[in-house]
DNA sequence: TTAAACTTTGCAATTGAGTTGCAGTATATT
DNA sequence: AATATACTGCAACTCAATTGCAAAGTTTAA
């Protein structure tokens, strides 16, 4: 049996090498989603340009989807399962203005947003803003 | 008459100081949400920093709204009238990543979303991305 | 009217997340 | 084994944002 993180890269078709394992591991981990810099605190032994390499790869080869919280740093989750990071797998995340934790909210799925005329929707990045249930 | 953007400081509470009254001229003057960058550039004898005092005091005094589209450039836009900042005066936008003009979404509310319990809501930053009608 | 108090501005310097070049190491292929 | 390819660590760099500070401008109160 092997492990979740290897499984992952296994199925997304990433090289599963030591420091890729080690940060999936750490995203998988903690229930929020984490910046470069949480992730190079956590891993204390590991260089901060492999991590971000890391995760440049993760990112492409829909492993986690990246979130602009508006913090300052680009926070980073691991996609939940089914996720191909298609406009119809987005949702919205939940900023706390008192401990910056960024949380997906996976329950509410983003709607249907009418745009101009010969406007073509990609993706989207959709942050919620306040006090999380801890802070509030 | 008043000028427009002397009206709008005075409503607003906001000291039309020079530089304050050239900014804020500048924001109205132009369709698309500008960045410090953007009005730097427009404004060429107008000091960086002055322009990012006043766009601070702009936003804590609801006469703009920042945008976070992820272009690494926070962008601003004058609020439209009536506008409190209030989560109901919240509207999506739109961020072309081919010309990387960033459009407010004026004619779409934001829906109300479900929050986990003891989430509260404060604000939010909801940006959709992809190509203009210029760019498509 | 003048002096003190407060506000605004310009300049220079700093911060900090993100990113890149490069050479060394590891892994895969022949 | 020899070569090619992929990955990693380190140091350096970029660039938007932010800050400290002193000069300039404005308001207020003798
Ligand atoms: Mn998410
Ligand atoms: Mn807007
Ligand atoms: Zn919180
Ligand atoms: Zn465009």
């Amino acid at each position: 049996m092997m492990e979740k993180a290897e499984e992952i890269l296994k199925v997304k078709g990433v090289n599963p090498t030591a420091v890729r394992i080690l940060v999936l591991r750490y995203l998988l981990e903690h229930l929020k989603s984490q910046s470069l810099k949480d992730i190079e605190e956590g891993l204390m032994h590991t260089d901060r340009s492999s991590i971000f390499r890391s995760l440049k790869t993760f990112e492409e080869k829909k492993v986690v989807h990246s979130i602009e919280d508006g913090s300052g740093m680009i926070k980073y989750a691991v996609c939940p399962t089914g996720c191909n990071c298609d406009p119809q797998d987005l949702h919205y995340h939940f900023y706390c203005t008192k401990c910056s934790y960024t949380y997906c909210l996976l329950d509410n799925p983003i709607p249907i947003i009418k745009l101009p005329q010969n406007f073509k929707m990609q993706r989207a990045n959709m942050v919620v803003k306040g006090l999380c249930n801890k802070c509030s």
